[in-house]
RNA sequence: CGGGGUGUAGCGUAGCCCGGUAUCGCGCCACAUUUGGGAUGUGGAGGUCGUAGGUUCGAAUCCUGCCACCCCGACCA
């Protein structure tokens, strides 16, 4: 392992990526633009998975699973989304292989083996499921349709970075149907809300919801909706999105059902996802200089408990100690490693712990036990105390909770602080230039304006925000008519 | 797809301009001393120098092709 240790105001980029690697998160793989992602890391993917798959199923919902593969026929039906994805789909031709016969040992495709129609690896599961949908749906009774599914989808980008855009990622899409366009609306709104609290109760990442404009708008939906999370470094990141789909699957898919009243109508749909990517956002939004900072719920381990001894005898008295606050913080329903490793010393421990951002670190010596108490370092501030080892189990899930709360807090602060309220394009460019962050700025509602001001700055309007005041004003470019502040930002 | 860069032990690298069979650090193995913030010493193992070809008595080094990955742009969750 390199020890140089680089800082986030040396170079971010480059930061970030040895963190995902020295953390133990991640690595490249011996595929282009996919990853492999490491024990570690998968773990705190599983718990977000939990958390997710816990509050979809308190909304109703219930997970199924559609094939990787669409044939093309299918794909290509709802036309705008089709298009929106055509340029980075992974496309399977044929099914078989055979003996190079001019190069022994090698492989070649047998052209023999042609698909008569070509399989698009999904980069979005619509088509498929709708093309299901339509034989599950024939009268009202069989609506609502609440599903989601826990998948990887292929989207075959240029340019990638681990976790923030690879090749292939993990995600989870929800796909429901409905008998009314207000009941899809509410539910498009209702998902949004389960993201927002997610991030924010979860992953202690503030975000603000907001309406996509047209330009960035989901390929397929009538509206998009998003969750929007601010970076250490300025950069806002996208950590989610609900789709109001209105008729557009429905009508490409002939999905119709009887309603009460014997007509026939269009079935109304929504989709939603956050996937890999937010393990991008986990780490980019706490992570510090000595490594991950992990808020509580989402830490695997969420306490470590680190022996310091010399002799045996000393380790034999300590070990007890050791195992007996394991065993009461565990009936605490904490997640605890007692590391009595011998082939490393403390020091290496702690910092290990540290770069995996661990919430809680105890180290046990044999003064501790003398004084019947246990020196306590919590990985948000680095403060370092000692406690008595008296009702120890309750003490740490409170400290735990002060922590979630301390860097949701920091983080939020940190967010508030950077979203600049400008008024004329100069102070615009120079806000964004120099703090970075959120801009808020009137715009007069065009794709021109919006896509201009992209190639002058490199800023996107990354939502309009949802709870905001409504404000008129004049737009920052164009000097027309605006009716609210839109957020503005340079994005992941 | 355009521009830049890198491929040498598990990881990080020196050597390449100026050709002579590979350097150093971390890690790994053994033993000893160590253990309250990344221990020290001694000994040891590990390499078809990305790949294919060419030049040469001889190639990590020079030449040509190919491949892979990273970074910067255009495209995107």
């Amino acid at each position: 392992m390199d020890n140089k240790k680089i800082k986030r105001s040396d170079d971010y980029s480059l930061w970030y990526n040895n963190l995902v690697k020295n953390a133990d998160l991640a690595e490249h793989s011996a595929v282009k633009g996919c990853m492999v992602i490491k024990p570690y890391g998968y773990a705190i993917w599983e718990k977000m998975q939990q958390e997710l798959d816990r509050m979809f199923k308190a909304t109703g919902h219930v997970n199924a699973y559609f094939p990787l593969f669409v044939p093309k026929s299918l794909f290509e039906a709802e036309e705008k989304n089709a298009e929106g994805f055509a340029k980075e789909c992974a496309i399977v031709t044929h099914y078989r292989l055979k003996t190079d016969p001019d190069n022994k040992g090698k492989l070649i495709v047998d052209p023999e083996a042609k698909l008569e129609e070509e399989l698009i690896v999904r980069p979005t599961s619509e088509a498929i499921i709708w093309n299901t949908y339509k034989n599950w749906i024939q009268s009202y009774r069989d609506l609502p349709i609440l599903i989601n599914q826990w998948a990887n989808v292929v989207r075959w980008e240029m340019r990638t970075r681990l976790f923030l855009r690879t090749a292939e990622f993990l995600w989870q899409e929800g796909h429901t149907a409905h008998a009314t366009k207000e009941e899809a609306m509410e539910e498009t709104r209702k998902m949004l809300d389960v993201y927002a609290e997610f991030a924010e109760t979860f992953l202690a990442i503030p975000v603000i919801k907001g309406r996509k404009t047209e330009n960035e708008r989901f390929a397929g939906a009538d509206d998009t909706f998003c969750i929007e999370g601010l970076m250490q470094d300025g950069k806002a990141l996208q950590m989610g999105t609900s789709h109001f789909l209105g008729q557009n699957f429905a009508k490409a898919f002939d999905v119709q059902f009887a309603g009460k009243d014997g007509k026939r109508d269009f079935v109304w749909a929504t989709s939603w996802g956050v996937s890999t990517r937010l393990m991008g956002a986990l780490i980019m939004a706490h992570s510090d200089d000595d490594g991950l900072v992990l808020p509580p719920t989402i830490a695997p381990v969420q306490v470590v408990i680190v022996p310091i001894y010399r002799s045996d005898e000393e380790f034999t008295k300590v070990n007890n100690v050791a195992l007996d606050i394991k065993k009461r913080l565990e009936k605490q329903n904490l997640s605890v490693k007692y590391d009595n490793r011998d082939t490393h010393k403390p020091g290496w421990k702690f910092n290990e712990y540290e770069l995996k951002g661990v919430p809680i670190r105890i180290a046990i010596g044999p003064r501790d036990v003398d004084n019947q108490c246990v020196e306590i370092a919590r990985r948000d501030t680095k403060e370092k105390q000692s406690l008595s080892n008296v009702d120890l189990e309750h003490k740490i899930p409170h400290l735990l909770e002060q922590m979630q709360k301390n860097i949701y807090d920091k983080a939020l602060s940190f967010r508030d602080q950077n979203i600049h309220s400008v008024n004329t394009y100069s102070e615009f460019k120079e806000k964004l230039e120099h703090p970075g962050g959120f801009i808020s700025a009137h715009w007069d509602g065009t794709g021109e304006t919006e896509n201009r001001i992209k190639e002058e700055t490199k800023a996107t309007i990354r939502c309009i925000p949802l709870n905001a005041s409504i404000e008129k004003g004049t737009c920052i470019y164009s000097g027309k008519p605006s009716a609210q502040r839109v957020l503005f930002a340079k994005a992941y």
